[in-house]
RNA sequence: GGGCUGGUAGCUCAGUUGGUAGAGCACAGGACUGAAAAUCCUGGUGUCGGCGGUUCAAUCCCGUCCCAGCCCA
């Protein structure tokens, strides 16, 4: 269908941050799968004995605690961590990809101020959408608010949906170099040129093992690959996450709700974004100059309002396909958090709706002595 | 009433010089380490409109009926 096509890319504005965390561990092996290790103290947590996930019984009082509720989109976690903030000394640290940037807040479903001022929430609102996030970045930043809210005697919870900035924060992420825009432009142009297969025979030659372990035609992580070994990291994507141990005393909890309803909340909140102001929004984004290159204007909704503007698609063929994009969305997100076995899931009807969602987690974030 | 063109997967269509069929989209499942709301992989049995006929064999040829669109009365 009509989707945006971008333009000439442009090189994203780096933060200050971006550029001095150039000098993380580079690793000079190219073995990649002997690096968790070196991910594992990046975190500078202390080092867990036990290979075991975290259970019940072993209270580890050593570690700082650490609640995390993830989901798929429109599940509620946000309405679920209010109601928890109202028995517990709660501070929520946002792990949704887009809900960092300013100015984006009725399409990513931020939490609103009533909610804020319930739950403080951090993390959300960081950076300008011309600039790029990152897993990386999430998780030096999260890694920091968790500190803060500790320092303030209080428990953090991480709240969202975006499963590899979890993952990136629990179990750490391998020393790799940062993005170089200008690096970043160069394989783009070739791309467009080349097509996907022939930059990943280049690659091949240049790492064979990164290059196996990429589909020829997965053009996002090539480039990457590419990039990581010009600037001379190693490859990502073979450390077994399945075994890192989160360095926390942790409780995980999963919302899911079944399909039928999930379908019907994300249908509902779909629409109560466009009701909302949704195209204003985006109206708005594009007078400041953000186009339709930028990852972040090419989140759902964002990229087929662009297309309303630009008089390429009719409104009512937009909200279809938000809902439809955000429904595949949530597919994803289940098939992420369904493989990992640390999250205690709840079926938020089930449980008796948020309410109940809450009281099942405050009584297991009792269990674990997350209070203490 | 007559003529023409179509009726094939949920949708839009391709195709079989007769040996029971395939693309895109939709949908479903999966992967995922610095773009992750991204990126990518896998999955197609459907009375080939109904009924008769010809044939070893019909979705394909013939007859007839039904439906849709267009044209002529």
């Amino acid at each position: 269908m009509g989707e945006p096509q971008p333009k000439a890319r442009r090189a994203d504005k780096e933060g200050g941050a971006e550029q001095r965390e150039a000098g993380e561990p580079q690793p000079k092996a190219r073995r990649a799968d002997k690096e968790e290790g070196a991910a594992q103290r990046e975190a500078g947590e202390p080092q867990p004995k036990a290979r075991r996930a975290i259970r019940t019984s072993e209270v580890d009082v050593d570690r700082e605690p650490l609640l995390v509720i993830v989901g798929p989109t429109a599940v509620g976690k946000t309405d679920v961590a209010v109601r928890l903030a109202a028995r517990l000394p709660l501070e929520a640290i946002n792990a949704d990809s887009r809900q960092v940037y300013r100015g984006m807040d009725i399409g990513t479903g931020k939490p609103t101020a009533a909610e804020r001022a319930a739950l403080p929430h951090h993390l959300l609102d960081v950076v300008d959408p011309a600039e790029r996030y990152h897993a990386a970045r999430f998780r030096r930043d999260a890694l920091e608010a968790i500190a803060a809210i500790r320092a303030r005697g209080r428990l953090p919870v991480v709240v969202g949906g975006t499963g590899l900035y979890v993952r990136a924060l629990l179990k750490g992420l391998h020393p790799a170099p940062p993005a170089d825009p200008a690096l970043r432009e160069e394989l783009e142009a070739s791309l467009a040129t080349l097509g996907p297969e022939a930059l990943h025979r280049r690659l091949a030659a240049r790492d064979p093992a990164a290059a196996a372990r990429l589909h020829p035609r997965d053009r996002v992580r090539i480039v990457r690959a590419l990039e990581v070994d010009v600037l001379g990291g190693a490859g990502p994507a073979t450390a077994d996450w399945r075994t890192a141990v989160p360095p926390y005393r942790l409780v995980m909890a999963g919302l899911r709700r079944g399909r039928e309803a999930l379908a019907h909340c994300i249908a509902e909140r779909v629409r109560g974004m466009v009701a909302r102001g949704m195209m204003e929004e985006v109206r708005r984004l594009i007078a400041a100059g953000y186009d339709a290159s930028l990852p972040a204007m090419g989140g759902i909704g964002y990229r087929q309002f662009t297309a309303v503007l630009e008089a390429r698609m009719p409104e009512a063929e937009a909200v279809r396909l938000m809902i439809r994009d955000t429904q595949r969305y949530a597919k994803r997100q289940m098939t992420w958090f369904a493989r990992d076995p640390e999250i205690r899931w709840i079926d938020v009807d089930a449980a008796g709706g948020p309410a109940g969602a809450a009281a099942t987690i405050e009584a297991w974030v009792r269990d674990e002595g997350l209070t203490r």
